[in-house]
DNA sequence: GAAAAGATTACCT
DNA sequence: GGTAATCTTTTCC
């Protein structure tokens, strides 16, 4: 499959729209994260939508202490610890956002980073991270896909691990790609 | 204050 | 394919 290079950077403009279309966009987009002189990056590969009034939202009975992140605005990083592992989404608007499940990896080249935790372990995020905001010149930054990934190679199927609302179609990912994490999506 | 559940993963058969 | 690990937040009594 072919390897992206970097595109524009995203901002709040790209975040404040629909997030199920928020979610699609982002796949093939570059994640960086630097701390110091060491740069991490991926390229997305798999996402999941989680919309207001949806059951499996972490954010359906209204801000916690937990998931106020997700009541942030457009951009806010929220970062939840879930078993052992922690999972990050990007917010879209307030109480909707985009869990980022797997990636392509850049640098280093030989990370793991297929599965929401392993993810953010290959980038070295941590609870410390949840609440802030990506931008070009924060810690993370996420920039375009480039090229846009072929229309007809997303797919939409159930999203996975959760209990309730477990058949909206709300999980985005590209079809084939090695990365993405298990259960492989079914095309519909 | 106690109990249950969980947007996972690694390791077992 | 099934299950244990492991611990924090949320929820319920």
């Amino acid at each position: 499959m072919a390897r992206s290079s970097s595109g524009r950077p995203l901002g709040r403009a790209f975040f404040d729209r629909p997030t199920t279309r928020v979610a699609r966009e982002l796949l093939g987009a570059v994640l960086t994260v630097r701390a110091g002189g060491d740069v991490r990056s991926v390229e997305l590969v798999e996402v999941e939508a989680y919309l207001a009034h949806d059951p499996a939202s972490h954010a359906y009975r209204g801000p916690t202490r937990r998931n106020r992140s997700m009541f942030g605005p457009p951009g806010t990083l929220y970062v939840f610890r879930i078993h052992q592992v922690v999972c990050a989404n990007l917010v879209t608007r307030p109480g909707e956002a985009v869990l980022l499940r797997a990636a392509r990896p850049r640098r280093p080249a030989h990370a793991n980073p297929s599965g929401p935790g392993r993810l953010c372990r290959v980038l070295g995020l941590t609870i410390a991270d949840d609440g802030q905001r990506v931008g070009p010149r924060g810690r993370l930054s996420v920039t375009a896909p480039r090229p846009r990934p072929r229309p007809d190679l997303v797919l939409r199927s159930p999203r996975v691990g959760i209990s309730r609302a477990v058949d909206r179609p709300l999980r985005f990912s590209l079809a084939g790609d090695r990365w993405v994490s298990r259960p492989r999506p079914r095309a519909t």
